[in-house]
DNA sequence: TTTTTAGTTCACAAAAAAAAGAACTAAAAT
DNA sequence: ATTTTAGTTCTTTTTTTTGTGAACTAAAAA
């Protein structure tokens, strides 16, 4: 029964919530968005799921919820350390490349689905049809610029 | 009572539905990605509030709010046509760049939150923070790209 | 002047998403 | 052997979002 939860400042709490609101807007769930935002504000990087639970003031299933689909998604993983049983949740922040690019691929979607309307649209309604077509290659040209500046990152890496 | 349903084929209404599903992604509301996806897809670009109704099966008041939203987002407007008391709405698809700008308001919002984060953070993480760095200096490159493109578009305009 | 059209507004219902709670489990500690 | 720890799982409740329906309005038509 006793709590854990972690001491933070109060400029890290709202943070914390602003974080938490991004992460939503981006269409990321309520819990895992605070989770996400817990870990990348706090001093220690590495919390423990009462930790976690105590400090978001959440259930113990919504917890348990929320991280196990982080974990799926590798957005966080944990560590475990000898003569504790306990595991200990951390952003996969050296990964930053990889979550960013999945939230791209909204940007893919979106390209896709206007080059098949294009694809369809009858030639009658020539500006319309023009427009979407700028809409559609601006949105390539975006992508392809992100994708040759993703390739430098990777290179840098190796 | 007549029935204003608009005549689409069947891959017609498949990539309304695409659309709509994608545009609900990026945080829109049902109703209104609906009537976006159908103002994209439409032979004719610009529509009744009855056609979108019946053709949406959606009741008047949701066709009501979701056009006023849509509206006052400037995501579309209308026409009125002489001797015709109805609205003619369609997409303001020459805005496009506008529109897609917005979008990216969640990238800027992003950059804008991780940098108070790195402001914050105790200097204890040195990988961690450095990590963080990384990554929103990437964005504010993809974001400064963007932006850049943006400006050969407004001048392409004038 | 009354009726119809083309919507709007608002209280409510339905549906979906999110969170909580309680019962459960498996491994470790006592 | 039984108790505790560190969670998990499933059902139920709460909250939020979305959509409906009925009453309303303002302008135009009959």
């Amino acid at each position: 029964m006793a709590d854990n939860k972690v001491v933070l400042k109060k400029e890290q709490v709202e943070l914390i919530e602003e974080l938490a609101n991004v992460n939503e807007r981006l269409g990321q769930q309520p819990a895992m968005s605070k989770v996400l935002g817990l870990l990348a504000v706090s001093d220690n990087p590495e919390l423990t799921f009462d930790e976690i639970k105590d400090t978001l003031e959440l259930s113990k299933s919504a917890v348990s919820q929320a991280l196990n689909q982080l974990l799926m998604s590798k957005k966080i993983s944990y560590k475990t350390k000898i003569g504790d049983r306990k595991r200990y949740f951390h952003l996969r922040i050296a990964d930053w490349d990889t979550h960013i690019l999945e939230q791209f691929e909204g940007v893919s979607s979106l390209i896709r689905v206007y080059e098949k309307v294009i694809a369809i649209r009858t030639t009658e309604t020539k500006e319309f049809n023009e427009n979407l077509k700028k809409m559609a290659d601006f949105l390539t040209l975006v992508h392809n610029q992100v994708m040759t500046l993703h390739q430098k990152i990777v290179q840098e890496k190796k």
